[in-house]
DNA sequence: CGAGCAATTGAACCCGCTCAAACAACGTGG
DNA sequence: CCACGTTGTTTGAGCGGGTTCAATTGCTCG
């Protein structure tokens, strides 16, 4: 049932069955397979996105043809709101990087949700606040750390243990390129293969055409936390 | 009057003046000798700030002590207010540049008025999420442009011509030293003298210890969107 | 089994960093 | 008002991390 699974979604977090019933009414479900491009960047934003299955790439490039993964999207997140409310715009290109589902609600609708449901507003200052939060952050690491830091970093983020939760070991369960590896931390794929194929040497992860395995997370966190003093 | 500069704050955009006063009149108002630290990274966050006049100077700095500076905070804007929403904690120093004088209110004080103005509400995500938005433009810039690049979009950005807007000067009116742009942009203080005193020589811009002018707004433009390749 | 995409590896180069030192602009107090 | 300490700026020389370019190898899936 769509209620069920749309519960469990951040945006909607606190809200009783019943707005939970209405909000699943409006919405617009969709299956998309791998590779489809759910929204470009440019282009008019119009509605409110959440994933409920799969995983989306949120990538921008600028004017010379360079990319910056922004995030990926996993699910029960949400995506591609945040233009609603400022230029009206996406700022990047969404695409999916397996088969996935997602849910969408025009912007009306969400408007409408809003002035009902005033919950989902704080909601939603949340998990602006916490993606803010998180931009600062690699923005510090881009400023200050060296590649093979901010790596470790776009690992540990990927495979949700960069908590401080004593995780023994982390999983990225979608095809993960080297490519994409770099454009996350500004790094060249060459630099990133390099990177990671020292870690495959030393057994830190282990890599295939499927995803990514961290297999030392204290190792790779280790490597994360490595202040710029060298090291024994 | 209090209300009166309040009505000007995007946070407070389209309050009645009925509650503008009520807002104004919950407020405690501190005037801060310029080198004030407002609030420290890492304490605990409690209240919502807004400049009134002056300038206050965000930066973050990691555990090896580098620092990035998030932003420079005008007149009229809201700071050190998302971290009530995320994990009550700040993440970055706030310290003024220059004597300024602040607003601010208690976190209790600011779920009040957000529960019985949804306007303010609706404010919060749009100015959040234009940070965000600035925050991930300036990953792009980190990840794939050279410094002299990033060095011209920080100077539009702080002189507020980085729009559209055909400005053909911009002036930063507040001390901006050369460690200040250096941090803002990831570059060392060293690389940022030899940029910025290059752009004097060629009479692009004009700095001294009161702030920086951009004389040639266009050229600057051009050299911020320069591609890779280079020119003639 | 072969086509195509992804990953690996080598060699050379260069941007920006590091370290060191001199220099200019202030504000302050004698 | 000048001497001085402080704070910020400029400039040089040398190095190195990461890029660039080029070529090869190794998966996968049709």
């Amino acid at each position: 049932m769509l209620a069920a699974q749309i519960a469990e979604v951040e945006l909607f977090a606190g809200l009783a069955p019943a707005a939970l019933d209405e909000v699943a009414a409006r919405a617009r479900v969709q299956s998309l397979p791998r590779g489809t491009l759910l929204f470009a960047q440019g282009t008019a934003a119009e509605r409110c996105h959440v994933l409920l299955a799969g995983c989306v790439r949120i990538a921008q490039s600028d004017e010379d043809g360079r990319q910056l993964i922004v995030r990926f999207v996993g699910r029960g997140e949400m995506f591609g709101t945040v233009a609603l409310f400022t230029d009206r715009h996406y700022p990047a290109d969404a695409m999916t990087v397996t088969d996935s589902v997602e849910v969408s609600w025009t912007e009306a609708r969400l408007l409408e949700f809003l002035h009902r449901y005033p919950q989902i507003g704080l909601n939603l200052v949340r998990i602006v606040g916490a993606r803010l939060r998180e931009a600062q952050e690699r923005l510090g690491e881009l400023a200050t750390q060296r590649v093979e830091q901010r790596i470790a970093h776009a690992l540990l983020r990927l495979a949700n243990c960069s908590g401080s939760a004593a995780a023994t070991a982390g999983t990225i369960d979608y095809p993960l390129t080297r490519e994409d590896i770099a454009q996350m931390c500004g790094a060249t794929l060459y630099t990133a293969s390099r990177v990671l194929k020292a870690w495959e040497r030393a057994g830190y992860v282990a890599s295939n055409r499927k995803g990514v395995r961290i297999i030392e997370v204290p190792e790779i966190r280790r490597i994360a936390a490595a202040s710029a003093a060298r090291e024994a």
